[in-house]
DNA sequence: GCGTGTGGGGTTTTT
DNA sequence: CCCCACACGC
């Protein structure tokens, strides 16, 4: 294995050891091969010790994977190389360093994932008396991750903002969720990257540090990286320069959580002296699908020019389908893989299932179950979302970081003990009063009687006590003891098991799985803890335990499927609206980054490609019927074989034609009187139609869903976004 | 404090 | 269509 052949390019990449580097590296040109070359390269030269080479990838799997690769290869013991996600990084350097920024952190720090944050910021949004109109949540915390992936402060994030009438209010809500965080010894997932550069500013002695350890510095998924990442990297690598960072501008994806994809366009500027390597040959696919895809992404205009190229031969055609419901969607793949399978031309393992959005794959996954096929789903609700799982981490949690209240709150009355909002309340008020940890409030026993009643001072006795007993505990069980302990002293077990529904041994049966989880942790990592346990179930996702050997179809988001490929690729749901999704409508930027998504999806395939949708589709319980995607039409015609049985040929009419069909057939006499009624002031409106709204100017009609009460229009505006109008009311004209 | 019913609102993607 | 938040009644 160790003489495998590497083209010219790939190369020149391995041997091309100091300074800067980038390397641009298309879809499936052996990105990964290359760079675990590389740092093959750097250890056997003896350039570097295997410690002093830092690799940073985007997913845990990734990481795996890369360090299983460059061991094969070097057959030397990788354990003290840094091959890890950007946020594992932090969190390892932060464990060491963060009580340095005295500011009250300590190392125990708790890690909050959205739902957490959401908690907090719904307090704090309803103590300000925000209306959530305009400031959701939701909003708010999409707000304060934007101003913390571009490095802003509450301060800065408002003069940013100054043209919108919430930035006073939502720098607002940002600095107390700061504080609130910082109050709980707790981070979030912007934190991780942001903590450790106001370390590496505060305390330069740790940033030289790591600086001097790490010699060669790697970066996978470069395009993927944020301002924050791309500052971290800066610093780690300013004395040396040896960084090589590996991305395709063309597979970034990310923009929506704050990646710039300008990191990737721009990196010969910022290094000036940077080699820049192009790797334009896939192995991956046959030359049918990736010249589709190639017709695809070259629409796009922020890019760099580059011609994928491959010499596995023409294939097969992509294939397209047109399904008239969603149901005959799912009907035609599962034919279509029985097929192949009985065929023997390809296992199930062989095939992924790619959709935009995780709604989506409910029909496919009704399909499979009733045919006894068996299917592996990734992403979705995730094993450690379930909401068990979520509390008993939250104990975990508040066992670890007494500080954490975010976790408290949370478990203070599950399984329901009778400690209810108005006892919370009073119990904050006494902790806030005398400056102490709600935990440390419960033993003010006489503070405590001041202002509540004996049946409730006997509750939160009883559960101070149990904490109490719980901590105690942790010193002499070992961890996946102590896990089983926690689920049965805290009531959980009893509560789920009192309940003999279909739905409590679901969640009995995932508290199992949790400490199977736990039982593997403890044999695969020396360092097993359960703080190292929380660390893990807070930074890793599902998609890192994607296995590859077993039998089955693999169902994942296409931004899950980033990094993956197989030999069958069907993308479903190729309609406007779906994909490109609706909220990209509005602005050419999103829109771009959903053809990059497109072209990432199409080129996981290697053999074969299918592209299906379907003109009409059941979403929110109302029919639908969504336009023929706009990137099937910038597929050349000889590139694509369309198997629709009726119409022939795809194009917009035929599909505008198909589509009022259906609509008629939904409910024929009611639609003639609303015909008539609307010819009368309107000429009929189609999709894909331009109109003028009185108030929110020119915009496209992207689709049209129909009621018993008429029809209404979803029209994308220019500047204004995506609107639903009432047909009936809505004053449009026709362009 | 908690269970029930209703009404309204909502589906992008994830470390 | 489904899941939540909220209000109400016990």
């Amino acid at each position: 294995m160790s003489k495998i052949k590497h083209n010219k390019k790939q190369l020149e990449a391995i041997h091309h050891l100091d300074g800067p580097l980038l390397i641009l590296a298309g879809a499936g040109s052996g990105k990964t091969r290359t760079l675990t070359a590389r740092i093959a390269n750097i250890i056997e030269s003896g350039k570097a010790k295997p410690f002093e080479v830092l690799a940073i990838t985007f997913t845990n799997r990734a990481a795996r994977e890369m360090r299983q690769r460059i061991e094969e290869t070097i057959k030397t013991d990788t354990t003290d190389m840094w091959v890890l996600t950007f946020h594992a990084m932090c969190s390892r350097i932060l464990r060491q360093h963060i009580e340095k920024l005295e500011r009250g952190y300590t190392k125990w720090f708790s890690i909050y994932d959205d739902a957490d944050s959401l908690a907090v910021l719904k307090v704090i949004a309803s103590s300000l008396n925000l209306n959530t109109n305009y400031y959701s949540p939701q909003a708010l915390r999409s707000h304060i991750s934007t101003a913390k992936n571009a490095l802003l402060d509450p301060e800065a994030f408002k003069l940013s903002m100054k043209d919108d009438f919430r930035a006073e209010n939502i720098a607002q809500a940002y600095k107390m969720y700061e504080d609130e965080l910082q109050k709980n010894n707790s981070l979030d997932f912007d934190d991780l990257l942001i903590k450790v550069l106001e370390l590496f500013v505060s305390c330069p002695d740790v940033l030289s540090k790591y600086e001097n350890r790490f010699k060669y510095i790697h970066v996978d998924e470069y395009q993927d990286t944020n301002v924050a990442q791309y500052e971290i990297i800066k610093a780690l690598s300013a004395t040396r320069r040896n960084v090589c960072v590996v991305g395709d501008e063309d597979q970034s994806i990310y923009g929506w959580r704050g990646a710039d994809i300008n990191n990737i366009l721009d990196f010969e500027k910022d290094f000036l002296d940077a080699k820049v390597i192009k790797l334009e040959q896939n192995y991956r696919s046959t030359s049918h699908i990736l010249d589709a895809a190639n017709a695809i992404i070259k629409n796009n205009t922020d890019r760099k020019e580059k011609t994928m190229w491959t010499n596995r031969g023409k294939g097969i055609q992509t294939v397209f389908y047109k399904a008239t419901t969603e149901r005959e969607e799912a009907e035609y793949i599962y034919t279509e893989i029985k097929k192949m399978t009985v065929l023997g031309d390809y296992n199930l393992q062989d095939i992924a299932i790619l959709y935009r959005t995780n709604a989506l794959s409910r029909i496919m996954e009704d399909r499979f179950m009733r045919a006894g096929m068996s299917y592996a789903m990734y992403g979705g609700q995730k094993f450690y979302d379930r909401k068990e799982i979520k509390d008993l981490t939250a104990y975990l949690r508040c066992i670890v970081n007494p500080a954490d209240e975010g976790a408290l709150i949370r478990i203070i009355n599950i399984p329901k003990r009778g400690i209810g909002a108005t006892t919370v309340g009073r119990l904050r008020t006494i902790a806030q009063a005398n400056n102490l940890t709600l935990r440390k409030a419960m033993h003010e026993e006489e503070k405590i009687a001041d202002v509540m009643g004996s049946a409730a001072r006997s509750k939160i006795l009883g559960f101070s006590n149990m904490m109490d007993k719980l901590d105690e505990k942790r010193s002499f069980l070992s961890l996946v003891d102590f896990i089983e302990e926690v689920m049965n002293l805290c009531g959980m077990v009893d509560f789920y098991k009192a309940q003999k529904t279909e739905e409590a041994e679901g969640r009995l049966s995932n508290m199992g799985e949790l400490l199977s989880a736990a039982r593997e942790f403890v044999i695969e990592n020396e360092d097993a803890s359960l703080e190292t346990f929380l660390e893990n179930i807070a930074l890793v996702s599902d998609i890192d335990s994607l296995k590859e050997s077993r039998d089955h179809i693999t169902m994942l988001t296409a931004h899950s499927a980033k990094g993956l490929e197989f030999p069958v690729i069907f993308t479903i749901g190729m309609e406007e609206g779906l994909f490109p999704h609706q909220r990209a409508m509005g602005s050419e930027e999103e829109m771009e980054e959903e053809r990059r998504l497109c072209y990432v999806a199409m080129t996981r395939a290697m053999d074969r490609l299918y592209l299906t949708c379907s003109t009409g589709r059941l979403m929110f319980g109302t029919r639908r019927y969504n336009p023929l995607s706009r990137f099937i039409d910038e597929i050349p015609e000889e590139l694509l074989n369309n198997t629709t049985p009726k119409p022939k040929v795809v194009d917009k009419s035929t599909f505008r034609k198909t589509a009022t069909f259906n609509f008629t057939e939904f409910s024929q006499s009611r639609m003639k009187i609303k015909k008539s009624k609307k010819t009368k002031d309107k000429k009929e409106l189609g999709m894909g139609d331009k109109v003028e709204h009185k108030k929110f100017g020119k915009g496209t009609i992207i689709s049209i869903s129909s009621s018993a009460t008429g029809s209404v229009y979803t029209i994308a505006f220019k500047g204004e976004g995506v609107k639903e109008l009432d047909g009936r009311y809505a004053n449009l004209k026709k362009l």
